[in-house]
DNA sequence: GTCTATAGTCGGATAGAC
DNA sequence: GTCTATCCGACTATAGAC
């Protein structure tokens, strides 16, 4: 009758400690994350840690591997979609325009709801915690998927205001259209207070989502053709 | 010749803290720097902490009075200023439109200024650290600067666009522009390779503003009026 | 007001039984 | 594959000499 020792255990054990240890980095960072909370939230041993990650260290970039794989099955569909798109239309400049202001529509959506969902929270803080002083994780998510969405929404920039693609202006525009996405995140701690927000609900999500449309059709105007 | 225990050490020896403490906290977060090493960069002793600020959590909220009152010489005049313009003008809608655009310019551009300063990396990272996971520290910011400021920002926002001071449309709006500002310090890691920035200089600095003139004029049209 | 020295705590890693 | 027990290093805070 006692617990027989299979393979499978080792996967669930993994898991548990993956997910536990989104919660607790998340939370409170890397140094100030102590394995042992980490383990007790996942309800397995200390020692587990050192057996499957070989280290603390290992197992924060096993996260971020996870973190990546989760991000992939949601935006990936939407970047492909949008490049398939966009080869397919061959029209005027203007028809290209119209084209490419919906997609940016469509792919900062898809990135509104990514970062806003129920179960999020633990791991949009230890990514953006990444961006604003990245360590050896950060590349796993930069070449994972940051760098290749980031590539699109700029030639989608690049279609949609006519600026060069490879111009600073184009790549600033970019990075701005990201910012008016991430500040709700990134600066929680001002923009929550000043909206009265404790958390991004739906509500909340479909607001946002109907504002930067706004946002976006004014900063790149459709222009008056058809 | 023995050194004198006289109360000007005392001065020094604290801002020296404070400096150094700048830095290593801005670096490594709260949990991660040790007192010792921030004795060590200050150049002096680690028992000091303790004597002068009681601790190391006294330490870092002295930091962040520190920050606010540099904040605040920075931002305070500026801040005054668009309040004083607002209140001078009095003329048509169009006309208070076209001044709050332009006090929306003066206030974001003292902003990206006071970001991107030279000395700022290390003060910058602190703020941000806070904002995205807000310690009882955050409070000496918000109420000593960021409320205020934002509320002004809202404020112009509104008479920029006509919408409503109180409705979340503007409030999102506001944080949106602010996100603008903030993306180019807070997603480093993403923006830096995307735009082969490896620091803030001048010249990037200008462009950052001029820029985010384009995407401000283009959010909120100033009509056909005169 | 500043220093040295140390007490007391905690965390990561790991050995070894099961 | 999991557990208990423990080692060892690093840290904060503080007592006490100067």
């Amino acid at each position: 009758m006692s617990v027989v020792n299979n393979p499978k255990r080792g996967d669930a054990t993994r898991e548990a400690l993956i997910q536990a240890a989104i919660d607790v980095f998340g939370h409170d960072g890397f140094d100030a994350s102590s394995t042992r909370r980490i383990a007790n939230a996942a309800g397995v041993n200390q020692a587990a840690i050192g057996y499957h990650f070989g280290g603390k260290q290992g197992l924060y970039e096993a996260v971020f591997g996870h973190i990546v794989s989760q991000m992939q099955i949601r935006m990936v569909p939407v970047a492909e979609r949008a490049i398939a798109s966009l080869e397919l239309i061959q029209g005027s400049a203007a028809e290209r325009r119209h084209m490419a202001l919906d997609l940016l529509d469509l792919v900062f959506s898809a990135f509104i709801d990514l970062f806003g969902e129920e179960s999020a929270t633990g791991w949009v803080r230890l990514v953006l915690r990444e961006q604003q002083d990245p360590t050896p994780a950060f590349h796993i998510l930069y070449d994972g998927l940051m760098g290749r969405m980031l590539r699109l929404v700029t030639h989608l920039v690049s279609v949609a205001s006519g600026l060069d693609e490879a111009s600073e202006a184009c790549r600033v525009r970019t990075s701005m259209l990201l910012g008016q996405v991430l500040v709700f995140h990134v600066a929680r701690g001002t923009t929550s207070p000043h909206l009265n927000w404790n958390s991004l609900g739906q509500d909340q999500l479909t607001l946002l989502k109907q504002q930067f449309r706004i946002a976006l059709e004014a900063q790149f105007p459709r222009g008056v053709s058809t």
